[in-house]
RNA sequence: GGCCCCGUAGCGCAGUGGUAGCGCAGGUGCCUUUUAAGCACUGGGUCGUAGGUUCGAAUCCUACCGGGGUCACCA
């Protein structure tokens, strides 16, 4: 139940007071003819040409008031749309006193939304603004935004003052900080583009995009705890997916060569700065082409997205220069693990010998894991935190892949690699295991290695083995997470900052 | 889940045992070219919640709620 603070008390009375004169707080319609920004544009433009002519451009904007300075007779009002924001001149001998009035009056505040029909001009101080003759309420806002004030200096960047940065608030009324900091929405169309230039990328290389369902009878294709639902009427358990794999594989069965779906993925575990419950996932799969091509491909797209993105394939991110134009350093894994830290894995061919390495080395990993998790470990503690530029690490032990090919003549390791950026584990991919008896003989394996301490040792799909069996041919297939490369393009420090809504615990008194 | 930090007016913050403050926003008035407009006057607080210690608690203690960080977890 809403329980009106002073502010808000006091704009609801305005309203009262601006029904009582007839005018509507909300009114049906609207009507415009110009953004803000194409106002400005327009006046610029036919001024460069003849000044004159220029003083009888009519023109009705709309737009959220974000700055408004009264001074008796006259006013000045900021008004902001999407497009940016543009300056009203409100005169008392224009609008005639009833109108002029309603601003005066301070019935029109901050963060309503207004229509102002006018011609365009210049001030006196050389602000290309709206003299305005028609001005309209929109809608009244009842509840006042966090102020933020800015200056704009000459060269045009723009020094904000005041802030609405208290994370929590800014999360939960993401709404608000969108109206506020001007940056927040900037990172959103950022990520609309990241999104747009990777569906152009798959679509130019000739992949087919697809939907694949997210409610699954079984789940798999990577190792997470899953969301469990249920449907009614059939009675039947469902898992949100953890991840598109083993659907878009069948669809290589199925005779598509080339397959990539972008969608949500949800996974019922912790939750951090590179975590959220749901996130955005891209995979892949192509016919005829091993992990190697498949890198080729990662380096081309994420080098052709950043460049759409922001301009150019060098960015910065949290102050690292990062340079993402192919190709990119391809390491095994052995050797980055040797490199880093002084182990040679394949000197302990078995999971306590190389747990009995790891802690003489002053590491702490849970006692009895598999061998795959422990070389897994070494990875993440010495080789990730410093792999700031974009680095391929290939080659992964078998028993943490069940779904990757062996490498030629080597019974540890199967074609598989990741790439890092700024830390930050960006993707998987593999030469894609589809040998069916050889696929259903890794299911078991896993299930025998996890059962044990894992409550979600992926289930064996027996439909999955049944459409391999079918025969598919050789891909290569890839995954990726889309928040961690919007993270990198935008530079932002948490997931969170690239979502519009993350997941938080519910609020206190809301349903 | 463990540990650490944070929660004071709409927003940003100060206040570490003795009468709750500042800036912006708000209200009233003045101002016909301002732009972080200006000037004068002015209202506004369950100090996250609940207990406890104390003559006295925003301040110290405990629990809880929410957030952040970090570790664990995430083949």
């Amino acid at each position: 139940m809403w329980q009106p603070n002073k502010l808000e008390q006091e704009r609801l009375e305005k309203l009262e007071r601006l029904q009582a004169l007839g005018i509507e707080g909300y009114p049906r319609r609207a009507h415009r003819t110009h953004t803000a920004a194409q106002a400005v544009a327009a006046y610029e433009a036919l001024e460069a040409q003849d000044a004159e002519a220029a003083q009888a451009l009519e023109v009705t904007v709309c737009g959220r008031i974000r700055r408004v300075n009264l001074k008796g007779k006259i006013s000045f009002l900021h008004i902001e749309d999407e497009s940016g924001r543009v300056q009203l001149l409100l005169r008392v001998d224009e609008l005639g006193e009833a109108t002029y009035d309603l601003v005066k009056d301070k019935l029109i505040d901050m963060d309503d939304f207004v229509q102002a029909g006018g011609v365009m001009m210049r001030t006196r101080a050389g602000e290309v603004s709206v003299l305005v003759h028609e001005f309209v309420l929109l809608a009244k806002s009842l509840s006042p935004l966090p102020v933020i004030k800015q200056q704009v200096l000459d060269d045009g960047t723009v020094i904000e003052y005041g802030e609405f940065s208290d994370v929590e608030t800014r999360y939960r009324q993401r709404y608000a900080d969108l109206a506020v900091n001007r940056r927040v929405r900037e990172v959103f169309r950022k990520r609309a583009e990241t999104l747009r230039a990777m569906r152009r990328f798959f679509d130019d290389e000739g992949f087919l995009e697809v939907e694949t369902p997210v409610l699954q009878p079984v789940y798999g294709g990577a190792a997470a705890r899953p969301f469990i639902t249920h449907h009614n009427q059939l009675k039947q358990d469902l898992y949100l997916r953890i991840s598109f794999e083993l659907y878009l594989k069948r669809l290589l069965v199925g005779g598509y060569d080339a397959v990539y779906e972008i969608g949500r993925d949800f996974r019922n575990e912790g939750v951090s700065w590179k975590h959220n419950p749901e996130f955005t996932m891209a995979e892949f799969y192509k016919a005829y082409i091993d992990y190697r091509g498949v890198m080729d491909i990662t380096e081309r797209m994420v080098a052709y997205v950043a460049e759409q993105v922001t301009g150019s394939t060098t960015i910065t991110y949290q102050g690292h220069t990062i340079h993402l134009a192919p190709p990119w350093p391809r390491l095994t894994m052995r050797d980055a693990i040797r490199q880093a830290s002084g182990i040679d894995y394949m000197d302990y061919p078995d999971a306590a010998a190389l747990e009995a390495v790891i802690r003489a080395k002053g590491g702490s990993v849970a006692p009895g894991q598999p061998w795959g998790k422990l070389v897994s470990y070494l990875l993440e503690t010495y080789v990730e935190p410093n792999l700031i530029q974009p680095t391929i690490i290939m080659d992964y032990p078998r028993d943490v892949s069940p779904f990757a090919k062996r490498v030629d003549y080597d019974d540890v390791h199967v074609e598989r690699f990741e790439f890092f950026i700024a830390a930050m584990e960006m993707g998987n991919a593999f030469t894609e295991l589809n040998d069916p008896r050889d696929q259903e003989a890794r299911f078991l394996e896993m299930a025998k290695l996890y059962r044990a301490e894992d409550d979600d040792a992926t289930p064996l799909d027996e439909d999955y083995l049944r459409a391999m069996r079918y025969g598919m041919p050789p891909n290569g297939g890839w995954g990726m997470g889309v928040d961690r490369l919007v993270m990198l393009l935008t530079d932002q420090r948490s997931i969170r900052d690239v979502l519009l809504y993350p997941h938080l615990r519910k609020e206190e008194g809301t349903a």
